[in-house]
DNA sequence: TAGAAATGCATAATTTATTGTGCTTTTTAA
DNA sequence: TTAAAAAGCACAATAAATTATGCATTTCTA
């Protein structure tokens, strides 16, 4: 019925897109990882897939002007349930 | 020109869409805890905005059929940047 | 091609998220 | 209204993310 998704591949996907964003503005690990006020390696570990935190991949976000735009789904998400009628 | 978003506002958002989803699916807190197998703590926390990690939130979003969604959301985003030409 | 820069990766130390517990307050339902 | 269930909250202990450092490998560029 559904498809299903595991956990490691969207953190790995995460990283991917991180990693393709940073490459398409010419930045290194290092430019963003001082930009953010994070570690090489917090950025390293993000783009390879590690678990991570909310901090983390959110304020890589913002830098990339993609923050509003996964606020906004959370928005739209939240009405759509509000108006489904309970399954039960 | 862009309007911005804090990360505290963007982590309050998802708590309360987590929460609403639970409500809506007349779970408790200790009912998605043990399903998801963390602690009510940490839905707890999830939930009031406060800083978590990749693994919670997905696993809560996975059981509330939106990983998918999410999924292909950034897979979308990663073609898009692809296909964009540098700026520089 | 040679040197420099960037990345991948590993380990120990530190910081922080998660857990377990208990208690208070709020919400639910009889 | 009242008892029970659920939620909010705080604190100490533990597990895990982040940091600092170093080094090997890959990529860039002069």
């Amino acid at each position: 019925m559904f498809d299903t998704v595991e956990i490691k591949d969207v953190k790995k996907g995460i990283g991917l897109l991180v990693k393709t964003i940073r490459k398409k503005r010419k930045l290194t690990q290092i430019d963003l990882a001082n930009t953010l006020n994070v570690s090489r390696n917090t950025i390293q570990n993000l783009e390879s897939g590690k678990n991570f935190t909310a901090d983390t991949v959110f304020k890589v976000l913002k830098e990339f002007d993609l923050l509003k735009e996964l606020n906004d789904a959370i928005l739209k998400a939240k009405k759509e349930i509000e108006q489904t009628k309970s399954l039960y």
